[in-house]
DNA sequence: ATAATATATGAACATATATTCACATATTAA
DNA sequence: TTAATATGTGAATATATGTTCATATATTAT
């Protein structure tokens, strides 16, 4: 299949532009991979839970009461985050505790976070140690 | 309201995590364009956007087909772009070009980037200078 | 054993989202 | 002007997603 063979007649005015780009796409590996990782970021009950678990290990009930949702409603959403392998968890009795699996996403909110809060002030005090499971 | 009140009679346990968590939690609007970045993010179709734009600047329609999506898609991606600030555009006759905003995202991207592709080969070329419009 | 508590799970519902299609707008050329 | 091209937009559809509810499982206490 060649470029803009149906759509634009004007393809080779910026050709030069796209091959350039073309080589340096990512797979779609890559790219599935990747959006799939912000999707799970692009929740707010799911972004409160990763900056929870950035300052501490929590179980269920817990980020439940902290993030006024429901047990079954944080509960479901952890779920996705064992998926994704963001957190991981240890089980002492009754509860289980989770905690952040590596510092990477724990970076990504801190950068995302720089980004979004540009010429505002940033409530979320990043000089608290981060804690890793 | 009190922290458990209804749902965990345990809290007492964790009470000094939970209270300590609190303290460092992000605002609410924080909370909210945070996730909605990701929210923007968290989509195959604009991610190519992203990197590709990442390389050079690129009308909607070189968009659509190196995508492989049609113009009137990749015009309501963009959209979408345009209203997080994240690409802007200039006008030259027919075409509309657009860019990276800023540094920022690009960043995201590539950190993320990082994060999905560790123990994997990577196929997105990092040494190709970023462009901004 | 039964009861109580913490967590997990599946179904159902409501909402959100991406894409397609048809059409509107804008710019240029003839 | 009209025709052609590039982009933008609104409606409609199909799919995905988050929460709630009911229920199941696991662990501890009695």
């Amino acid at each position: 299949m060649t470029l803009n063979d149906d759509v634009c007649q004007m393809v080779y005015v910026h050709q030069d532009a796209v091959e350039q780009v073309r080589k340096g796409m990512p797979s779609k590996e890559t790219i599935r991979d990747l959006s799939e990782l912000f999707k799970v970021l692009g929740d707010g009950s799911r972004l409160r839970i990763l900056f929870a678990l950035s300052v501490h290990e929590l179980c269920v009930c817990d980020l439940a009461a902290l993030l006024d949702i429901s047990p079954s409603a944080a509960s479901h959403q952890l779920r996705i985050l064992r998926a994704s392998k963001i957190v991981e968890y240890r089980k002492e009795g009754k509860n289980v505790f989770y905690s952040l699996n590596d510092g990477h996403v724990s970076n990504l909110i801190r950068e995302g976070a720089e980004h979004v809060c540009e010429g505002r002030e940033v409530s979320y005090d990043g000089n608290i140690e981060p804690y890793y499971g």
